[in-house]
DNA sequence: TGAATAGTAAGTCATATGCCTAAGTAATTT
DNA sequence: AAATTACTTAGGCATATGACTTACTATTCA
């Protein structure tokens, strides 16, 4: 399995929980602490730390202690692979519409 | 939870493992029977068959019985709840890049 | 210095996931 | 009609996941 295909399980999967997506939304107004991201959501502080290591592995965000507060904070270009998947999987479906296309076209020019 | 949310949480678990976005990249040539799709993945049937009901849960592929094959097809704009999220997280992150250069202006205005 | 705050580590539990094999059913081919 | 093909169902196994509670450590505040 490549490096890329393997990078792309783990964002898909830290992706896939709503409390992930959540802290995602929240975090792109910027830097934020445990604390203070772990406000709106109604779970144990231990479980929501689970939820912060998900995304930190599949790099989604970065974290930092300053003190006894670590501070959280969106990786730009972070969500670029995902991006770029689904660009791919554009390319292949409009390259099979394009091929679509030109078949239709030459039908029409054979047809009566 | 809304719908929303509980549809992408679907999408990005089926998108979560290398044999189903595989199966997508496959699919986006065209339809193709279960034995088709099978050839290239080296698993036992009937866990093969257990991600093409992850995907067709997640609503990203459709699949329909002709006599003993079954044939199946991406969902064209199935992806959209996705490009849908990650603009939704871009425009986040723009409005707070935003607001950060406005900052900065209005920094310079006032330094010496 | 003790109290309070902000995490961190460990263990538990129920459920989900990804794979397997074996056996079965339905449709087609011989 | 029997054999073959293309799935489908059921059960099992090991691991992962998402939550909990408890107890702990490190840092800051009073």
């Amino acid at each position: 399995m490549t490096y890329y295909s393997t990078k792309l399980d783990s964002i898909f999967q830290a992706l896939a929980d709503p409390t992930r997506r959540a802290v995602l939304a929240q975090l792109s107004s910027g830097p934020a602490s445990v604390t203070d991201l772990s406000q709106d959501f109604d779970m144990a502080l231990p479980s929501f730390m689970g939820h912060l290591k998900k995304l930190e592995d599949g790099g989604l965000i970065t974290s930092k202690k300053h003190g006894r507060v670590r501070i959280c904070a969106l990786r730009p270009a972070a969500l670029a692979p995902v991006r770029g998947w689904l660009e791919q999987q554009n390319d292949r479906w409009q390259g099979r519409l394009e091929e679509y296309v030109t078949t239709l076209a030459k039908d029409e020019d054979y047809g009566t």
